[in-house]
DNA sequence: CCCATTTATGCTCTTATTGAGCAATAACGC
DNA sequence: GCGTTATTGCTCAATAAGAGCATAAATGGG
């Protein structure tokens, strides 16, 4: 009952450079099997998260081999590396419908100053909010949710024959969307990706189920419709792994010091609440912000000043790195504004 | 360069009973491999979590192979499944040092109410503070931090060479002891343990660096001397991975409500209190515990009393599903008491 | 039956945190 | 000089959270 087995590692590479948060992709690799040339087969979706066989003997750690990939690829180094998840679900990998083996992947979130990519692998910078435009919520609510997602998702659960399913499917639809009222929670990067996953409304779904129709997988059928699709694709389940990596940092941005990371050793605070801002794609008050970062140690004042800034100039500061262990206050962003 | 590699599935199995926090554990299977009878090996330890290998034809998804494995063994249903981390170091597994594969293990945490294992596998519950007695600081700052811990990590940062390291690894210490002052952080679990791992203090770092002697990793050299071993140790990275797993329960108590997977569907606020507290490993305020479940709208009162109390009959109380939902404020339990 | 004991429950008080906005400061270009 | 732009300082109100006092409702011993 084994069955092959073949573990990767991938990476989601995250730099912010003016206000645009960016992701390293490479060209996704995927090849149409021999036996299904020629057949109705999806595109292939060419975006991909740079990643590689994990090798057991290179490496003491994974998050080693994590390093040389990513490193290695785009010559920029790695400021934090944090373990994300490991995915195991049967058929991401579009290769074992037609015989590859099971293949798992470990993903991790890196985070980098914002460089130019110097590798030669055919790496390069893209807007992550490409792939998830419902997530941006800086200028204002992303018109596509009420335009697109909500009536979608309404007809979604209508769709539904059974009354629980009905019920449950609206109730997760209002969940993730905070369509009943509740105040946007920017956290649920991934449930939303999974919502709309199974409602049908990113192309990967439709990919995938079409895969499997043609892999002649048990119950599997390719789907009739194809609605409007949502964000831009990722090949295999990039796009999951991409949420759940956006979803980790917009956590971990609320009670770690990790923005730091991203930027150059000194910088002025308008700065760092714009990196902050393209992360947890929200608005931030700013008097409020510069309390927070100030009273709550994370930065000191270099005595320098920027004066490229259009209006007074602003003083730089760095990161006190031993803020870390003051800790007072657990908090190291404000709330969104209301 | 490639080498075999083998992928296991390791679950931490928690329950509360009566203000025991308990893991289910088995008997350790490991094996002294030929090559090695009869020479100055290490004694093996006994507890070990229940795991077993992956195997990619059966299942779906990693969860579904877990919640199998974890069922099988004890017959408890399990009422809640979190992937923890993905463990993956060289030589976590003995076996590697002596020619057998590399072996990864996905570790997950699963909460199950209180209820007698029925399994016939060997597995038992134990008190999981047999292998932290540190961490549980519910009756008073726990005697062992100041008798032993505080004086053995000082001889330890005291014996690096190099100033740098002395340095840090004092500032280590400070941080995850709470020796500068700063209040006890009951999460820093992990952190914790690996300072207790890399001073020695705990047996299997000793057991490690023995084992790689014998194996001949390069620079591995028998340790010679073997202060008092800190807290009941397990087989392989075991202790490791349920560290991992308190610090994650202890983090994800206080902003999500999961302490009712732990409980029957009725219960006394203090019961409530009480499992809370076994696993954060301190002290609440009674009145504002209640406070805090109550206006945070994570119970309601069922009207049903119950007497067994010794004092004032106290109400029984169930869990409100939709209180996932509503979350207005973030927090799911309040701060330790000072 | 009264009373000490025990546990549950209700309520107040104070402080710290945080959301929100007003106002002043310091550069720039015309 | 003056409007514009952006930084910086400060206030105010609402809320959340820590801590403790007081009361309610059971038990058991004299």
């Amino acid at each position: 009952m084994g069955g092959e087995l073949q573990l990767g590692l991938t990476v989601v590479i995250v730099a912010v450079a003016a206000g645009v948060p960016r992701v390293v992709e490479v060209r996704s690799g995927f090849e149409v099997p021999e036996a299904l040339r020629g057949r109705d087969l999806p595109p292939p979706h060419r975006d991909a998260l740079p990643g590689a066989t994990f090798e057991p003997g290179r490496f003491r750690t994974l998050q080693e081999g994590v390093r040389a990939v990513a490193e290695g690829l785009t010559g920029v180094g790695l400021r934090y590396v944090e373990q994300l998840y490991t995915f195991g679900d049967r058929f991401r990998d579009p290769h074992e419908l037609f015989g590859g083996p099971r293949a798992l992947s470990v993903g991790y979130l890196a985070l980098v100053r914002d460089e130019p990519i110097g590798g030669s692998g055919g790496a390069a910078w893209r807007d992550l909010y490409d792939h998830f435009p419902w997530e941006d919520w800086r200028e204002e609510r992303p018109a596509l949710i009420d335009s697109v997602i909500v009536p979608a998702l309404e007809r979604w659960s209508a769709a539904a024959e059974d009354p629980g399913t009905r019920a449950r499917r609206t109730e997760r639809a209002q969940l993730a969307f905070a369509l009943d009222g509740a105040p946007w929670d920017g956290e649920r990067v991934l449930q939303r990706y999974e919502l709309l996953y199974e409602a049908g409304l990113v192309v990967e779904s439709h990919r995938d189920r079409r895969l499997e129709a043609l892999a002649g997988v048990a119950g599997a059928s390719a789907p009739r419709d194809m609605p409007r699709a949502l964000g831009r694709p990722m090949a295999r389940d990039g796009r999951r792994i991409l949420a759940t990596a956006l979803e980790r940092l917009r956590g971990k941005l609320k009670y770690r010091p990790i923005v730091f990371e991203l930027l150059p050793p000194a910088f002025t605070l308008h700065r760092l609440q714009q990196v902050v801002e393209a992360l947890s794609g929200t608005r931030l008050h700013k008097q409020n912000f510069r309390r927070l970062m100030i009273s709550g140690g994370f930065v000191e004042p270099t005595g320098a000043f920027e004066n490229q800034t259009g209006g007074r100039p602003a003083e730089l500061y760095r990161f006190r790195r031993q803020a870390v262990h003051e800790r007072t206050s657990t908090r190291a962003i404000p709330d969104a504004e209301a």
